[in-house]
DNA sequence: ATCTGGGATGACAACGTTGTCATAAGAACA
DNA sequence: TGTTCTTATGACAACGTTGTCATCCCAGAT
């Protein structure tokens, strides 16, 4: 590494006072100035003459002047910050939706906290009370599956919130959601127009809000098409390699084995697309989110796509609405999902 | 949507006097005692008697008190959150790494602010200022290229940055990179065992310090084993569909076409891979980074993996070891790749 | 009974900013 | 010249917390 460059780390601890950051008094007086002067410079008020501002402005250059937020915050009793709770933040549909929110905090002048709840209840709280402690102005959560009011109580009662995903079980708040059902439905309408007859839904656990709404639209969609609902072609579990590759087994095995599958998301699809590498029968397959690569598969993944960038979007543009003092009732937006048809859709039945 | 559950917006703007947030204050006086007792239970401090902080225990959760993080903030001098600024969010290297990050802040109890540069200067600036005007104990940071010292100015004097998955430029200080070297020769290595010849570089734009690093080795690599450099079978751009569809034409039409090639990052290997799909020729293919499905690919990819999440981690835990007061001169720490082997780079020459 | 020590407690002054209000200095007017 | 209005400016008090230090009270020692 070159020896030229400006050092960030002192080999040595500072020594004799601590010179600390400098504040506005600190301009004030290299300036001649009151603070409030200054105050005014930082903040681009009016009513300050060209003069004087240009020597606060060369003070707050010469000393390195940067405002304290923190003191700004506490003054003003809010912060510009937004706090999100995820579950997982390297999960690629919460990554896009985080950095969906993430360009409109910015765009209003806003950053933004992120905390991942890893789907644990206590975890979620501690996050949603740590994020409320410090005073952001709203939040953005996919709740956790936890008992109703659990969130309630760490939720200060003046707060604004959104729920993105799903909603919080026992709170009525302003939701974006996915077009579960009409994804499905479109999925289940793909392949029975390609005469697939018995059609299997494996999906991840069934506490989880999209499942239930996947999985209970799938049942509906057969039913609507006078197809048989038959349970064993049903399997709601958290996808792992090992108990997918039974599954999957158990429901090829049978007599009236699927000849296509439905997946209730990406974890399954992923689960699904390993188990089905030990398999005889090539089943269809739609998928439940899209996901990188899903093209260049051997045949390319047909997926039922949720839009997570606009999800966040919408979350957090909502979330800005409600700040700048919308008072409307709580709004859930339904948002609609894309089947996008690469091929494995249309496997022979 | 059920009529029962608790309301979080309501219909109509709050009317009279506002009720901010209980203060301690609030809590003292409910609880009969002074403010600084109320203070001690807050923060567990010792020398309260049971009796009282039984009584102000009770009146904090009467009034639902959450102490507020900017006055104590404020107080110390100091917040307990970190800053982590990266390019995209939304990129499963980068996502990785925040977890992991976010993982050891919790840890710690401190929150994490995220921000995205885009890559753009400008935008790393404005974010690095608004960040450690926030008071942010410390920074990770994933420079984008800028003139030397523009990150400098943004940075106050005695801030705690640790720079990850490459150096800023013009600036000395903790940084945690990947063996980029490593990673490319024992991924060379790996193909002229399988008696390689000819292998190609597929690189990203030059100016990114991971790529030249990586092209470099890929040189270095080749000349080692006395195999020639031949600079039609090296490319550095941007990865596009259509560019690298040409590219790739190119390269595989030569009298000598590689029978092997190496990418520079995931998203050449996408572009790659996407563009192998219109070929006749099948080279073999190593990719740098690891990324979900390339196992499920024919042939399933072999990828020089990073761990990101291990990087994060490390960043996190050497920027906290700072904040504890460790004053020793900068360090810098290359982590190990691992080439995952899974086929791609078998294939004949 | 007095003294001493320690544990419990609260008064008060910061922290760095912003909002409110008062004041000073000109400018414009009669 | 005196009056009024405007504009520029600063003094001062918050905001809600924590650190310092003084006080109080009671147990135990004298």
């Amino acid at each position: 590494m070159s020896e030229f460059g400006i050092k960030l780390n002192s080999a040595h601890p500072p020594r004799g006072q601590v010179r600390s950051r400098p504040t506005m008094r600190d301009v004030a007086k290299r300036a001649g100035v009151g603070i409030k002067t200054v105050s005014r410079v930082v903040n681009k008020e009016p009513g300050v003459s060209d003069d004087t501002k240009a020597h606060i402005l060369c003070a707050i250059a010469d000393l390195g002047f940067r405002p304290n937020i923190s003191a700004r915050d506490l003054k003003q009793g809010k912060t510009k910050s937004l706090g999100l709770v995820c579950e997982d933040l390297s999960e690629p549909f919460q990554s896009c939706l985080i950095r969906a929110v993430e360009e409109v905090a910015i765009k209003h002048g806003h950053m933004l906290f992120v905390a991942s709840s890893a789907g644990d209840a206590d975890r979620e709280q501690e996050a949603v009370q740590a994020l409320s402690s410090r005073q952001v102005g709203g939040l953005i959560i996919t709740p956790a599956r936890s008992d109703p009011g659990r969130l309630a109580t760490a939720l200060p009662k003046d707060s604004s919130v959104v729920f993105v995903d799903r909603p919080a079980p026992g709170l009525i708040g302003d939701c974006i959601l996915a077009d579960n059902a009409g994804g499905i439905h479109a999925a289940v309408q793909h392949l029975t127009n390609h005469r697939h007859r018995r059609i299997a839904f494996i999906g991840d656990q069934p506490n989880l809000f999209t499942q239930t709404e996947r999985v209970d639209a799938f049942r509906h969609a057969l039913q609507e098409r006078g197809l048989p609902v038959d349970d064993r072609m049903i399997s709601m579990q958290r996808p792992d390699p090992v108990t997918a590759a039974a599954t999957l087994t158990d429901m090829l095995n049978l007599r009236d084995f699927p000849t296509a599958i439905i997946t209730g998301n990406a974890l399954c699809t992923f689960a699904v697309l390993h188990g089905l590498a030990g398999q005889k029968r090539r089943p269809a397959l739609i998928g439940f989110d899209d996901f990188a690569m899903a093209d260049l598969l051997d045949p390319a993944v047909t997926v039922i796509a949720q839009n997570a960038a606009r999800m966040g979007e919408l979350a957090a543009e909502l979330l800005f609405k409600r700040l700048s003092g919308a008072h409307t009732g709580s709004q859930t937006i339904r948002l609609a999902t894309r089947l996008i048809v690469r091929g494995s859709g249309e496997l022979a039945p």
